[in-house]
DNA sequence: TCGTGGTTACAAAAAGGTGCGTAATTTACT
DNA sequence: AGTAAATTACGCACCTTTTTGTAACCACGA
């Protein structure tokens, strides 16, 4: 984690939750607890590495706890912190917002185009 | 813009507005109609190959509408959508989430530690 | 030997920066 | 008058940086 000290608090939020995982993680741990193993079942495309990388930010972030028990095999836990849960919510805004806005307000694959005022 | 069509309305949603500039952009286009030279100065540091580009992703995606006007010198102007409007309010409450969850519940940059229980 | 939750090194892919070219008109200089 | 330069919003090619994937290895115990 290198520099979250930006201007703007939008800009430090989406450094933690660009990319194709975050909200995702986010998403799945909503049910629960859930071990490392349950989260890549989830999530069948995300590499071992990847995921670990991103359980990491989040646990920096303040969004998820890491929970590692004793005894073999390891077993380690993940949950969403309180405040982790009260940005459920928004995520779940940002879904809602797209459904509504509809794929008749973008741009169909393949054919794009401009607005041209002659 | 290559595969939009995902499961999840989030996970598209994150296609878009992953990466530093899309809620910046939108942020900056809240104070209505921006031209490119606008966007330009309001966030310094962007080139103008990443300003084109996250520009046709927001107009694909229906967050921004891009209006060419013949004539020289070149004038292209840029404007949130209806749609674009209503997720300015969401993008918002993501930053006001982060100030309220505020700099003790996470991680102070190079002191990571890991919930040990033994 | 397998399963868990990692780490590390190396390789591939994606993202991003820089600089040049372009359009048609105005302004600036000589 | 004639030429040169600046202007705006890009596209394109080349190159560097960052991100992500792959594979191998580790610990230990059943």
């Amino acid at each position: 984690m290198k520099n979250l000290v930006s201007q703007c608090p939008i800009e430090e939020v989406m450094q933690v939750l660009s990319g194709r995982w975050p909200t995702l993680l986010i998403y799945y741990l909503k049910d629960g607890t859930k071990r490392f193993s349950d989260l890549r079942r989830d999530n069948p495309t995300i590499s071992h590495k990847m995921l670990t990388f991103e359980l990491r930010k989040l646990e920096d972030a303040g969004i998820v706890t890491r929970t590692e028990f004793e005894g073999y095999p390891l077993r380690v836990e993940y949950d969403l912190t309180p405040a982790g849960l009260r940005l459920v919510p928004l995520i779940d805004a940002l879904g809602e917002w797209w459904e509504e806005t509809g794929d008749s307000e973008r741009v169909d694959a393949g054919a794009l185009q401009t607005t041209s005022v002659e």
